[in-house]
RNA sequence: GUCCCCGUCGUCUAGCCUGGCCUAGGACAUCGCCCUUUCACGGCGGUAACACGGGUUCAAAUCCCGUCGGGGACGCCA
């Protein structure tokens, strides 16, 4: 795609970075979701970022996890390529000139207290501190002379304490009734302002040299030339900071939208450590959700196109979005907390199959159970699948009965899908619901199943010996299906119903199927009355 | 602790800015009925919310103040 993009331009630039200290997890997802469909809206740019100057907790795990997330997604990005990114790790230059343009206009300093040893970490309750005692007013030739002796400092942005601080304020930082603040406009949450007293001197350079993320994340952001910020609501207060870092390396501020944030049923927010693969984006994919369905369920999670539309396509969001419909208290994701620690039992999916499915007996495939995803999520998946056609929802499905160990055609598989569509909210129910139609031999079930509504072992006996003699001769499509079975309903003096039950059984292994006449038609003459004869070898009681 | 943000059915939300049309609308979930060869889909209906307390006003979910509750940020993490 060109560079078409001048930095007057009014087509935004927005950007998703996230730092690769874990999976992709379903907040960080909506976060890229938003931005994508704000550029989409606003014929922008979207560009992809890594911010992994955290060179302790990142790793190359976490980088290729959070590509899949995104290539799962199928979204894309501009910039700098598909399937390329910026990593902030690669523009510490560019960091480290940014503040030391800062520290030239005087508004940074050395600090050459030494770092925290982490014994008051967990603590966070620091609250009043706002710098270390003398460091501020350490002598320009003073640091200097010290730093060329070699010793260690911080760079720390000096936050104006005073009226005369910056000797032209920019119009984000106020002073009124005596006090400093600063200000800015967020899109969502609106006006804010903050008293500079309430800032601390916050970090710009480590006493290693490495840029923190405050300074990298700004420096970068004006450096694409980024004309809007989406992120989570979580860095709304830290917004102050980037402000002040923005003014004092003289860049204008771009545009600020936060996000209300994902949390949990509890009510804190999601986290990676706490709610672990519940959260994670692959978790969703593996499950069978459509990333359009799974797109949209995020979509509503604090945005809302407010014509009370729920089930839209990709297109449609798109057309929708706006920086207005969003909204600004937190919004749950409803899992079950129980699903946290009930994610290892793969064995049940394949006893409920009554089949040993190679891969999954292994027993080293996750199991995720319904609980695990919103209700919500579940249904909107449910209508998207229905709304796909038949051929590219059998395509989909296709890979995933293979993969579980079955073999079918894909010309069979179309037949079976119009008979599922409707019966499955995750793709890979496709293997329960659909799963007589693969084995060649029948898992065991309970005889007494076979006995209709209302009728007794006998009945089950007679109806299935009359269908067996009806069944071997009937051309086996739908409407002579109905008829012949019907008529032979009414010559045996039985509700229809109860002619169809033995039969459904008797082929499908259970009571809950889809309709019988065009089950019969995939299934065939030939297992059709197999199924059947094996059924009448049964003891019905 | 300090600062910031939020508070409508169980959940996601509409309504709030520009008070009256709100005896608060929709969706999911849940319950019941209908359709029906089972299940599902679909249709119809039910239960269910303006956190609380004060103001302002003829009139407040909507405006103001307070209380309570929840969340987030406060690091040489991001």
């Amino acid at each position: 795609m060109p560079e078409a993009i001048h930095s007057k331009s009014p087509q935004p630039r927005v950007r998703f970075a996230p730092s690769p200290t874990g999976f992709l997890h379903v907040g960080s997802a909506r976060t890229f979701i938003f931005n994508w469909l704000y550029a989409r809206h606003n014929g922008g740019a979207m560009i992809l970022r890594l911010d992994d100057t955290d060179v302790e907790r990142n790793t190359q795990a976490s980088v290729d996890s959070i590509f899949e997330g995104l290539k799962w997604l199928s979204l894309g990005w501009d910039k700098p390529g598909w399937d390329e990114e910026y990593k902030q790790s690669e523009r510490i230059e560019l960091h480290r000139k940014t503040a030391w343009t800062i520290f030239e206009k005087g508004l940074a300093y050395r600090d050459f207290t030494p770092a925290h040893t982490g014994d008051s970490e967990k603590s966070g309750a620091q609250g009043t501190w706002l710098f270390n005692p003398g460091a501020r007013e350490l002598s320009r030739e003073e640091s200097d002379r010290r730093a060329a002796a070699g010793e260690l400092f911080a760079l720390r942005f000096r936050v104006p304490r005073e009226e005369t601080m910056w000797g032209q304020p920019p119009s984000a930082v106020r002073f009124a009734e005596g006090k400093l603040s600063v200000h800015f406009k967020d899109a969502v949450y609106g006006e804010q302002i903050k008293a500079a007293a309430d800032i601390e001197d916050f970090a710009l350079l480590r006493s290693d040299g490495m840029p923190t993320y405050h300074l990298a994340s700004c420096a970068d952001d004006a450096d694409l030339r980024i004309s809007h910020i989406i992120r989570g609501q979580d860095h709304l207060t830290n917004t102050f900071k980037h402000v002040l870092i923005f003014e004092a390396a003289g860049f204008t501020p771009p545009q600020f939208a936060h996000l209300p944030l994902l949390v949990a049923p509890d009510g804190t927010k999601l986290s990676k450590r706490r709610h672990g693969p519940v959260v994670s984006v692959t978790t969703y994919r593996d499950a069978g959700f459509l990333p359009d369905a799974f797109i949209n369920f995020l979509c509503l999670l604090g945005w809302s196109p407010k014509n009370d539309r729920e089930n839209m396509s990709l297109k449609e969001l798109t057309d929708a979005f706006s920086l207005e419909g969003i909204n600004r208290s937190n919004a749950v994701v409803n899992f079950k907390e129980s699903a946290i620690s009930t994610n290892v039992v793969i064995p049940a999916l394949s006893a409920a199959q009554g089949r040993a499915c190679p891969e999954l007996a292994e027993g080293n495939l996750l199991f995720y159970p319904e609980e695990t995803f919103d209700p919500k999520a579940l249904w909107l998946n449910a209508e998207h699948i229905r709304g796909l056609p038949v051929e590219e929802l059998s395509a989909r499905l296709l890979p995933i009965v293979r993969g579980a160990g079955f073999s079918v055609d894909a010309e069979k598989m179309l037949r079976i899908t119009p008979l599922i569509r409707e019966r499955i909210k995750l793709l890979r129910d496709v293997l329960t619901a659909a799963d007589f139609f693969f084995v060649d031999q029948l898992p065991p079930y309970d005889p007494a199943e076979l006995i209709p509504q209302k009728g007794d072992a006998a009945m089950a006996v007679k109806v299935l010996a009359r269908a067996r003699e009806v069944l071997a001769s009937v051309e086996f499509k739908h409407d002579p299906l109905d008829q012949a079975l019907r008529a032979a309903a009414q010559e045996l003096g039985v509700k229809a119903g109860q002619m169809f039950q033995p039969i459904r059984v008797a082929v499908c292994g259970r009571k809950n199927a889809p309709p019988l006449f065009e089950t019969l038609e995939v299934l065939g003459r030939e297992t059709t009355l197999a199924r059947i004869g094996q059924a009448t070898q049964l003891n019905i009681t």
